[in-house]
DNA sequence: GTCATCATGTAAGCCGTTACATGATTGC
DNA sequence: GCAATCATGTAACGGCTTACATGATGAC
C-alpha cells in the first residue's frame, strides 16, 4: 500500500468533518498552502477512488447544515438530494459531501503511522500536521524516523568538491536548510519527550497542560 | 521554449568540459546532490534529444585523454586507470562523450537567463550554481526575480487560521524556511551589488577581490 | 444578460522514476 | 568464472498539472 499524499490529506481533513471536494481543496490551500497543494484534476479522481475503495462515502448534503434525521437508508434519497435542493430557502448546486467511513478511519490511521513509505518533506509535513491523531509514542517515532532520514541525506552529500563561489553558496545553503530542519525536529522531539514524561508522572485524570511551549 | 531542468544541468556541466552520460550523472550527484538529481532513465533520452537538437555532439572518446582545451579535471586519474586502452581506439567499451556545440552554448546562455520560466527552487538552485556564466546584471536580476517570487509565495499564504499545535508548527516552520531563503537571497543581492559597484569604481584590469564575505 | 464564484468532472500530456535488457572491464 | 562497477539504452508506469466541458447561483 503506497502512500498517496493526496489520500492522507483528504482522509485527514475528512476525519474532522464531512466536506465536499471544493472545500477540501480550499482548506488545503488556506491551511497548508506552504506544505501541500492539490489541483482539482487530481482531487476529484482521488475522491472517486477513495469512495470505490470504501474509505469515504457520499452523505446527504443536509448533513452540513443540520444533523441527519434518523432515517435508515440514504441511498434512495441521494439522487433526490443531488441537483437543486432547498437549504434554508436558497437553492444550491449539487455538491457531493464526503465523509469518512469506519474503514476510512482505519486507513487514515494506517497511512499516518506507516513507517515504510516515502521520505519526502511534503509527506512528513502532512503527517506531522495530523500528528494529533497519533499516539504520543507514534509521534516520537515519526519524528525520529524523519530525523534519521535527513541526517542520512546530509551524510550522502559528503564534503563538496571544488566548486566556484556560486555553486558553493547553493550547496551550502541547501545544507544549512537541512541542518535547520534537523534542529527543528530536535526541538519537536524534545517537546514530545517532555510531554511524554509529564504524562507518565501525572496520574490519569489530571488535566494536561496546553501542550508544548511555543 | 520551456526550461527543462535537465537540459540546464547537462548543458551547464558540458560547458566546462566534454563528458559522457555516466559521468554527468556522477557529477550531478556529487556536486549538487542536495540540489539536483537525475536518473539514467531521463538523462540518456535527454542527451539524445539534445544531440538531435544540435546542442551537443558526440566527440571522439580520445578527446578525454588527449590534450584538449579544458579537460583537465578528468585526465590524471582517469588516464592512469584506463591504461589498458589502446591508442588505436577500439579496445574500450563504447562511451559516448558529449560536447557542447556553438549552438548549445547559446542555448545554455538563453536557458540560464530566461526570465519567464518556472519558479521552483530546484531550477533556481541550478541557475545560481551556474551563475558565473551570467553577466553581473543578469545575476542580480535572477536573484531579484527569485526574491519577488518567494515574497509573493509568502504573501499568498496569509495569516494561518486556527490550527492545532502540530499543524501550526509545520506551517510556521515552512514560513520560517521561506523567510530564511529570502534572507539568503538578500545576502547574495547585497554581495552582488557590492561587487558591482566595486567593478564600476575600479578601472578595468585591476584585480578583483575574492568576493563576498562569508 | 453576463460576469464571478462555486462546483464537479474528464482528457491530454509532461516529466520523471523504476525496472528491465545488454554488455565491457576489473579484481578476486 | 563471478561479482561489482562502468556504461548505455528502452519500456512501462505513475502522479500531477493544464485545459477543457458543464452547469448552478448570486450580484450588478
Amino acid at each position: 500500500m503506497i502512500v498517496d499524499v493526496i489520500d492522507l490529506a483528504v482522509l485527514g481533513l475528512l476525519d474532522d468533518s464531512p466536506l465536499h471536494g471544493y472545500e477540501i481543496r480550499r482548506r488545503l490551500r488556506a491551511q497548508l498552502g506552504l506544505v501541500a497543494n492539490v489541483s482539482f484534476g487530481s482531487l476529484y479522481p482521488a475522491l472517486a477512488r477513495l469512495e470505490r475503495a470504501g474509505d469515504v462515502e457520499v452523505i446527504d448534503d443536509d448533513a452540513l447544515v443540520a444533523p441527519l434525521p434518523s432515517t435508515g437508508s440514504l441511498s434512495g434519497e441521494r439522487a433526490a438530494s443531488r441537483s437543486k435542493r432547498l437549504v434554508g430557502g436558497r437553492a444550491r448546486r449539487s455538491r457531493k459531501v464526503y465523509a469518512l467511513t469506519e474503514q476510512g478511519r482505519a486507513t487514515f490511521a494506517t497511512l499516518l503511522a506507516e513507517p515504510s513509505t516515502s521520505d519526502d518533506s511534503r509527506t512528513f509535513g502532512l503527517r506531522w500536521s495530523f500528528a494529533r491523531h497519533l499516539a504520543p509514542n507514534a509521534r516520537l517515532a515519526l519524528l525520529e524516523r524523519r530525523r534519521a532520514q535527513l541526517v542520512q541525506h546530509l551524510d550522502d552529500a559528503g564534503p563538496a568538491p571544488e566548486l566556484d563561489v556560486y555553486a558553493k553558496s547553493v550547496v551550502e545553503h541547501a545544507a544549512h536548510g537541512l541542518a535547520s530542519d534537523i534542529a527543528w525536529l530536535d526541538e519537536l522531539i524534545a517537546a514530545e519527550r517532555a510531554q511524554l514524561s509529564e504524562d507518565t508522572d501525572r496520574p490519569a485524570g489530571t488535566p494536561a497542560p496546553e501542550s508544548a511551549p511555543a
